[in-house]
DNA sequence: ACAGATCTATCCGCATGCGATATAGCTGTA
DNA sequence: TACAGCTATATCGCATGCGGATAGATCTGT
């Protein structure tokens, strides 16, 4: 479980970051995981299994993500699945790569006014 | 050199971003790279000489980053160093990439929204 | 009963990351 | 001038991460 400073893991792996986005509103299982990724990327990323199940299992190790007891209405259930939500330190981690994210973003655009400022630029 | 759609260089790697992120005010050479990337992240990455010159290596064979023949005062240059620039292909890449972080910086706000306001946030 | 979608899982090759190491020129100083 | 330490580029090899192929089981609709 070694929990560490969110700091030290950054940068995050994209594909972990991407599924602790996918978990940021809500539990949910593997494949429906999948399929957030595709969706809130507007399919610019897809994730496979090889991707899913191994950083999943990573980050279960972690304790970035834990997996759930409590299942839905036996009703709308489906046994195979399995449930993962985001730990307390995977919630503080994910906060701190958004948040260098954006450090990063404000860096980019703050350069690229100088960049392009300088000798007129080039474009192509 | 391959010229792609930016697109479909994204999400880029970790390496790929810092270093087109501490070229885009302007020209460096290789160690100056380094430098400029740790200050920039305020040592939170910290960039070797294999990562460096391995993944320059490949930006210039995907047409990311160029080689400049232009010099500085031979007073002030050290014969042994390299120039590098973004190429407009790089500026472009550097633009969507920084584009895509923020959106997904965006979906995290409002994910982590809903998901704090779910049950009463466990927070720890 | 069957087809096709859902769901979890592992294997394996390739790309990427990065410390260790090598080599050599620069800079300051005693 | 000799030396230490910093600057600078470069390669090697291992560890990690990514993602397609594959497999097998269960669900859903017809």
């Amino acid at each position: 479980m070694t929990t560490q400073e969110p700091s030290d893991l950054l940068p995050l792996p994209v594909a972990q970051l991407h599924i602790l986005l996918a978990l940021a509103d809500g539990e949910k299982h593997g494949y429906a995981i999948m399929s957030e990724v595709e969706t809130m990327t507007e399919r610019s990323v897809t994730m496979g299994p090889g991707t899913l199940y191994g950083t999943i299992k990573r980050m279960l190790n972690a304790g970035l993500v834990e997996e759930t007891e409590e299942r839905p209405d036996p009703e709308l259930d489906d046994e195979r699945r399995r449930y993962y939500r985001l730990s307390g330190h995977g919630a503080r981690v994910l906060d701190a790569e958004v948040a260098r994210m954006e450090q990063l973003a404000r860096t980019a655009e703050a350069k690229r006014a100088v960049g392009t400022r300088r000798l007129g630029w080039e474009g192509g």
